[in-house]
DNA sequence: CGACTGATGTCAGTTGCTGTCATCACAAGC
DNA sequence: GCTTGTGATGACAGCAACTGACATCAGTCG
């Protein structure tokens, strides 16, 4: 239809992600309906549906090739690091995944933050995340609660380090750097008095 | 008042409640249509939806109380106790809500596993009460990003804790105790060294 | 050339959710 | 006792998200 090719343009799947991100950004989230992202991107209602499973999904594409490289990470870590220790150098193992694409990510982020709907799904994504470091941990011989709390506190760190980097202008900043940084406050605010 | 059998039964609310854990129990969640819910608690199903924001919510009703109450154990904590020790007493305060109504705690949370909607639902609450932990703790004077590192943690334990105890059958596990060691572990986890 | 496969289009239908107006019990004031 | 709110509910129309069933067409393989 547009080009000229084949009866179908190539790369369906990112044309739909491309028009759902634009049009998230012009008008927001519930002010666009699927059938306008499928018009934009040259495509049919029914067949956006085909490719993703609801109206947000469109916009958590990359999540496997996130939870594959965590898990990796975490397996291939040395065998004298404590778990929190492992998290942690999964989640530096991930960062240039973001920093590649800054721009995309705040971009991205800017449209979940204003939507709980976006939001629900991004915090069931990190569920997921959690749920599969934990199970990298447990590979690695580590007992519960010990996995899922440090899998969990992990993807905690992510989380909070991530929203300030995202809320940050301009290229510098260094997503590694600030998740390095908020893994030490962690350590800080946990090591306090305990005393059982 | 009560007695008077006027035009409307009193506590709709309570009774969509009622009529929504049932069904959802009984069919499974997504089996359930609203009209069915509004029908068995002799409403409609517009009034279903001037009580309830939508389908999920209204399994969510309690989500303000557990809120004041632990940013109030927060603020009641004494001066002397760190964030994360501020935490795991407003957690230990709220404990007895649940405890209190331990059977109703596993039917609910054995729905809200069994389907990823409303397992999403279940999440925002968490961050909600995370952003509000947060707030109280910063009312504290504990800076950023402690406070919310505090908070996110706190309710990792809590959401473990919660998990570990709504799976255990009879009346005999005490959900403070669980919380308690769940703390114990976060801490022995962070604490940097690998564990024996 | 012809069958087969896979991605897409078309259409009808269900359901969650909303806007709008009518209805009815109850209470307050005349 | 009658009138006049007031608030909760019912009745109805409608949009948009999502699904199932079937048709269509490009490229591939024999």
């Amino acid at each position: 239809m547009i080009g000229g090719m084949g009866r179908w343009e190539p790369n369906a799947r990112g044309r739909l992600e491309e028009a759902a991100l634009e049009l998230y950004g012009e008008r927001g989230y519930e002010q666009t309906t699927v059938a306008e992202i499928a018009r934009r991107a040259g495509l049919t209602e029914r067949t956006f549906f085909r490719h993703f499973a609801d109206k947000r999904e469109v916009l958590f594409g990359g999540g496997t090739l996130l939870e594959e490289r965590l898990t990796a990470a975490v397996a291939a870590a040395p065998a004298s690091a404590g778990p929190l220790e492992a998290v942690a150098a999964a989640l530096d193992a991930v960062g240039p995944l973001f920093q590649q694409r800054h721009e995309r990510s705040r971009r991205r982020q800017a449209i979940i933050l204003a939507h709980a709907e976006l939001r629900e799904r991004e915090l069931i994504k990190l569920a997921t995340l959690a749920s599969a470091l934990a199970g990298a941990l447990r590979e690695r011989g580590v007992g519960e609660p010990a996995a899922s709390l440090a899998a969990e506190a992990g993807i905690a760190v992510f989380k909070i380090a991530f929203e300030r980097w995202a809320g940050e202008p301009g290229e510098e900043a260094d997503l590694r750097q600030v998740m390095r940084e908020a893994f030490a406050e962690l350590r800080a605010v946990t090591a306090g008095a305990p005393g059982p």
